[in-house]
RNA sequence: GGCCCGGUAGCUCAGCUGAAUAGAGCAACUGCCUUCUAAGCAGUAGGUCAUUGGUUUGAAUCCAAUCCGGGUCACCA
């Protein structure tokens, strides 16, 4: 482990010795020195001043020098400045840890701990294409799984394809009235774009038959709805409205009704009819319909099934929530007989939640079909069932972080034994500069075009650097890849998942500074270098490092706990900010400092070491992201 | 309205389990390619860490209030 977890107990003990009191190494802050001082790691003394009764200075120098009295091979001097102990690790602590970890190949791996872990990530609708939303999605969930791997858990990816709703119908419908009997094939769409366009034409159609039978109901006719209740609700909504609209102050209150009377008109228009009609036959099981529903899911599914593997996404395994939407029903008997869910008397169940400070819940409907909540009860049971999970991670938007809450309410109240380990992993929306992305109204990001678009970025740019001209053009066509895919993936991951984030599609993904083409290109010239020369094996020569030497690979030591770190907080970012220091340090490094014609031939196999470690160390993090280093760029 | 999340340089973000003069990248400006790939390196400039009060030897960080932005509280998914 990295060096400060070999410190921190020396340090207690060094105020055991000398002052003979007894601190927690929690209690020990440990910070790496600021560049202007000299010096490795810093101690910092104030918290020990009220019990030890001495300025900081005097427990500075004393703890100082102790630790270099006892242990002198690892402290090869220190300082103190104000409240700080700067301590000066030697150099030989840094050089025996590059020896020893040169050669491997996959720095920061920990063996398995017995824990299982899986994480359902990605979980599409099937009525349109991926966006940029789903990609943040699938690249966390993707990389915290990998993680997960490194850190010695035994991950296994999940999806839940929601394929059946509303939502599915109105691409089916939209295709059934729409399309006079067009296909992927005949028109050479992509499969997932050719079903999300029919979903758009369906909403267009209810939106234009909708607003027309609002302006309907607005002049008193309300002979397009059927319904007596609607019908009769309409003219009262629409009186109401009229009557709100007249009065000064009660805008906001006529705005709301008008919401109320468009919903409405939704509702009633034929498109949204025909919708829902299909949603029941569904349901009923008409062949039909079902045939439908299976050609145009499987049409989707060839797209995104193209998608995923552009993007490396993988899973190993798919729930269907037409297989699961039914599953949950029977804890709702369970929980009525806990006394977790009650009934009321039109026939409903809820659970109370209130006393945990959420609201109450609905779990059944009075008519007996189950809602949303009810299903992931069902779906998180069946999860445990096939795997027996420690740990049940979703990746799922913080959008429905309530939601989640409430699940694992549900879960602990009916008494699972997994459901202390149900966590969501709740990251921010991708947002346009204008607000939302919907895909209702047309204004997304598509996956496949902005990667795509990508694509033909580092194209040009690689063309105009003329690096690669020997390269065939499957090779620059990987290339290609490897870089889009690695400016979008570090763009999405390098911030805090728990924050919202906002894309803004005029200034295009950079290449430069902090993005994932610069860490490409770092690990291309360190290839370049080793192509030339590897280092030799053998004993070290070398027994001293300059600065920039010293400052390379005691940031390559820290890697296994920047690991660590961001499998504890679960964010990819960490090791996305991480290997960015590592590239800019090693780019700074070989800019002082010569590798194959260095000053001596001792030197010159140090920094090969030096260079071979950074490499394993940046492929290893930028895998961890799912981004691939390429050999040469 | 209740609950939750956020507000740090012109822009995008680190830092948030308290510690030295608040850091990166982009954009702007200066230098550096007969030398291992200039998709690079070195430097200049840019800040009332939303506001106010509190705790502390010490606050961007913890607490409270306020302002601003977002989410959520459906017999939707």
């Amino acid at each position: 482990m990295g060096v400060t977890t070999t410190i921190k107990p020396l340090i207690t003990a060094a105020l055991k010795d000398v002052y003979g009191q007894d601190f927690a190494e929690k209690d020990l802050t440990i910070n790496t020195t600021k560049p202007e001082f000299e010096g490795d790691y810093t101690l910092v003394l104030f918290s020990f001043v009220k019990q030890l009764r001495q300025s900081p200075e005097q427990i500075g120098q004393a703890i100082g020098q102790h630790l270099a009295t006892t242990h002198p091979a690892l402290f090869q001097g220190f300082n103190v400045i104000k409240g700080f102990l700067n301590l000066v690790i030697a150099d030989a602590y840094w050089l025996g840890y590059l020896d020893t970890s040169y050669q491997d190949k996959n720095p920061g791996h920990q063996p398995s701990n017995g824990r299982k872990v899986i994480v359902e990530y990605s979980s599409p609708n099937t009525n349109k294409p991926l966006h940029l939303g789903h990609l943040r999605n699938n690249f966390l969930g993707w990389s915290v799984a990998e993680i997960l791997k490194q850190t010695g858990h035994e991950v296994f990816k999940t999806a839940i394809l929601n394929d059946r709703g509303i939502h599915i119908c109105k691409s089916m419908a939209g295709w059934k009235y729409l399309s006079d009997g067009a296909t992927p094939e005949s028109t050479g769409i992509k499969p997932d774009h050719f079903v999300g366009d029919y979903y758009v034409k369906a909403e267009n159609t209810i939106k234009a038959q909708a607003a027309e039978l609002l302006k309907a109901l607005l002049a008193g006719d309300t002979s397009g709805i059927e319904a007596e209740a609607d019908k009769a609700e309409a003219a009262r909504l629409t009186g109401i409205y009229h009557q709100l609209q007249g009065e000064e102050g009660k805008e906001k209150e006529a705005d709301k009704t008008l919401d109320q009377l468009k919903e409405l008109a939704r509702k009633h228009s034929p498109f949204m009819k025909i919708t829902q009609q299909m949603l029941i036959d569904w349901e009923n099981g008409d062949p039909e319909v079902r045939a439908l529903w299976f050609k145009m899911n499987n049409w989707v599914y060839e797209g995104f099934a193209e998608t995923y593997k552009v993007i490396g996404s993988d899973f190993d395994k798919n729930y269907f929530e037409s297989e699961t939407y039914l599953l949950g029903k029977e804890f709702v008997e369970d929980g009525l007989k806990k006394g977790v869910f009650y009934r009321k008397p039109d026939g409903s169940v809820w659970i109370d939640l209130t006393a945990d400070g959420l609201d109450e819940k609905l779990v059944l409907r009075k008519d007996g079909t189950s809602v949303y909540i009810t299903q992931d009860i069902g779906l998180a049971d069946k999860k445990y069932e096939d795997f027996h999970y420690d740990q049940s991670l979703y990746v799922i938007a913080d959008e429905q972080i309530y939601h989640m809450k409430v699940l694992q309410l549900i879960l602990q109240k009916l008494e699972k034994p997994y459901a202390d380990g149900v966590l969501h992993l709740s990251y921010g929306m991708v947002e346009l500069p204008d607000g939302r992305m919907k895909t209702r109204e047309g204004n997304v990001v598509d996956a496949d075009d902005i990667i795509a678009e990508l694509k033909n970025v580092a194209k040009a740019k690689t063309e105009e650097l003329g690096k690669v001209q020997d390269f065939n053009p499957g090779e620059l066509n990987e290339l290609y890849d490897t870089l889009a895919l690695g400016a979008l993936k570090f763009f999405l991951l390098r911030v805090d998942p728990k924050k919202r984030m906002i894309f803004n599609p005029e200034e295009s993904i950079d290449f430069h500074g902090f993005t994932g083409p610069f860490i490409q290109y770092t690990h291309a010239r360190i290839r370049s270098i080793l192509r030339k020369e590897e280092p030799a094996a053998g004993p070290r020569m070398e027994e001293t490092l300059l600065p920039k030497e010293k400052e390379l690979i005691v940031l390559l030591e820290q890697y296994s706990h920047t690991l660590d770190q961001a499998r504890q907080e679960q964010s990819p970012s960490l090791i996305a900010n991480y290997v960015f220091l590592v590239a800019k340090t090693y780019n700074s490094f070989i800019a002082d400092h010569r590798v194959l014609k260095a000053e001596s031939e001792s030197k010159k196999q140090l920094r090969l070491r030096i260079s071979e470690l950074t490499g394993h160390t940046i492929a290893g993090a930028m895998g961890l992201l799912g981004i691939r280093v390429p050999e040469r760029m």
